[in-house]
RNA sequence: CGGGGCGUAGCGCAGCCUGGUAGCGCGCCUGCUUUGGGAGCAGGAUGUCGGAGGUUCGAAUCCUCUCGCCCCGACCA
């Protein structure tokens, strides 16, 4: 039978889709926009997010829990922010049905909410509200938590995992006494969502400042990291933001400083979401289906196995189960290996592609020829789908250990070569318009540019990026800093902007 | 919310033009044979043909309305 996932080169947005269904992460639920996410799936979140967890508890941040609803009028009190999410937001204005009389329940028209409550979208504005009856003195300062929660935002073009009217993310908010702090905080938690994305998915991304265009509602400054997919369009993968005092200025979270006058705070927000899990697969996986890297990876190790007419079944899975026991007593990476024994009833040919299709790192094969061989055999999701290694049994942990630590690297090396080279720099308008005006088959490069401040209120600029499907993506903090001629505006500027399509 | 496409078994589709017994492939279930690279044979189950109205002796098929999904735009983590 032929493969079931359309390969990338014919169409990526189906390819995508396959892999998804393939390796059974999620599927569309019957609320439009809103997906069902499968145990493969969500464990792979799980993952995600206790290694996130960990970091976010290590830098000082407490987690917390704030209501799903918010007054409206929370929402009113910053006018960017509600110029940003009023048009998706999901409002509640009743809190009770009733039978109609044509049998059919409805909101009842005797209980509609004085004030309507809003499905958060984010949480600034009800987090606003409580930090400021929290914070009196510079004492009470910093204040700094996290939740894990789902969020809703309407969206008008849902796709899995990288545009779902609701979620899962969390959402870092911070108060502090000072500018330089919270500054300070926000690039922190920046470089934890690139330790993430690198040390954990295997995604090289690219950190760097949000143009004014391209910044959070109500933000002073929106710092992201970007990733490129394997069809060379940008991914926003997590943002972290400084919102100077326009919050606290909204919400009225003010305290008393070592002076004793009366100050603002400074605060941040930060937050990476499901969409990290749409980045991963459009990161790493192939026509085959979904590979994952191993530090994220559910299973890590599947033990498949091969059982012949004339072979004891019981035999064969007490073989594989002490295998599997032998194997989970090691670690890697500081955690126990997760390794699993795929017992359905199902063919060994059935068993290898699903694994295959799911991204585990290392399937084992075991049948009667390696038990009486002492010889396993083992193949990598990185490596030819056939190619098979036979390893002594006793040697069989150290090598799945440098196995896992090998494909880990090799992942996140070859992501980077793919990024490295598909970024180029461009110096005219000519130019630019040349590399994005191929056909869509070809993978497009991150493009940077020189880029006056000023072409972002430029209309027949942000016209031109419209024409060409692309957006400033970022302004990268490596950036060397070095004087060049604006494409747009042709006045001279030392700041670099990377331009690409986007998710 | 605009432009395009599509709704028929769990999934993918044919049938519609020209109205007349609800079909095919995959999957699923049972049995046997198999199992080292997406198994074979035999048997079996599964449908308010997206929904509502209309035309007709008769509608998956024709007409009207409606709902939903997908793709492309605008919006966005």
């Amino acid at each position: 039978m032929a493969h079931a996932i359309t390969p990338r080169s014919e169409n990526f947005a189906q390819w995508y889709q396959d892999v998804i269904k393939e390796a059974d992460l999620a599927e569309n639920s019957s609320v439009r926009g809103c997906m069902i996410i499968k145990p493969w799936g969500f464990a792979i979140w799980e993952l995600v997010q206790k290694a996130l967890d960990g970091m976010i508890k290590e830098t000082g941040h407490e987690n917390v829990y704030f209501p799903l609803l918010i007054p409206l009028r929370f929402l009113e009190k910053e006018a960017a922010h509600v110029e940003g999410f009023a048009k998706e937001c999901a409002v509640v204005t009743h809190y009770r049905l009733e039978t109609n009389s044509e049998g059919k329940l409805v909101p009842s028209p005797d209980a509609i909410l004085q004030e309507p409550l809003i499905i958060r979208p984010t949480s600034e504005t009800i987090i606003g509200e409580a930090m400021a009856s929290w914070v009196q003195s510079y004492k009470d300062l910093p204040i700094l938590i996290n939740q894990w929660c789902n969020v809703m935002r309407w969206e008008m073009r849902p796709r899995l995992f990288l545009r779902t009217s609701e979620f899962l993310w969390q959402e870092g908010h911070t108060a502090h006494a000072t500018s330089e702090e919270a500054q300070i905080e926000t690039l922190k938690m920046l470089d934890v969502y690139d330790d993430l994305a690198r040390s954990y998915l295997a995604i090289p991304v690219i950190k760097g400042e949000k143009t004014e265009n391209e910044r959070f509602p109500g933000a002073v400054h929106t710092y992201t990291i970007e990733a490129m997919m394997q069809d060379g369009k940008a991914l926003q993968a997590g943002t972290s933001h400084f919102l100077g005092q326009n919050f606290s200025k909204a919400y009225n979270i003010r305290f008393t400083n070592k002076d004793q006058q009366q100050d603002f705070a400074w605060t941040t927000s930060w937050g990476v979401t499901t969409r990290l899990i749409g980045a991963l697969i459009m990161t790493h996986s192939d026509d085959e289906g979904l590979v994952l890297p191993p530090r994220i990876a559910p299973h890590q190790v599947v033990i498949i196995p091969v059982i012949k007419k004339d072979d004891s079944p019981e035999d064969m899975v007490a073989f594989c189960t002490k295998i599997r026991d032998d194997l989970k007593t090691l670690h890697w990476n500081d955690q126990p290996l997760r390794v699993h024994v795929d017992v359905k009833p199902s063919s060994s040919q059935d068993k290898f592609w699903t694994a295959v299709k799911k991204g585990v790192p290392i399937r084992i094969e075991v049948g009667k020829r390696e038990m009486d061989a002492g010889l396993l055999s083992v193949s990598k999701r990185t490596g030819p789908s056939k190619e098979r290694v036979s390893i002594p049994i006793q040697e069989l942990s150290s090598f799945i250990q440098d196995t896992l630590s090998q494909i880990q690297e090799t992942l996140l090396e070859k992501a980077s070569t793919f990024c490295n080279t598909n970024t180029i720099t461009v110096s005219s308008l000519e130019a630019l318009r040349d590399v994005f005006s191929k056909d869509e088959t070809h993978s497009l490069p991150f493009v940077k540019i020189h880029y006056h401040p000023s072409a972002d209120q430029d209309t027949s600029v942000q016209e031109t990026l419209k024409a060409l499907k692309i957006s400033v993506r970022c302004i990268p903090l490596d950036n060397t800093g070095q004087d060049g001629i604006c494409l747009f505006t042709q006045k001279s500027t030392s700041q670099e902007v990377l331009v690409a399509r986007a998710y």
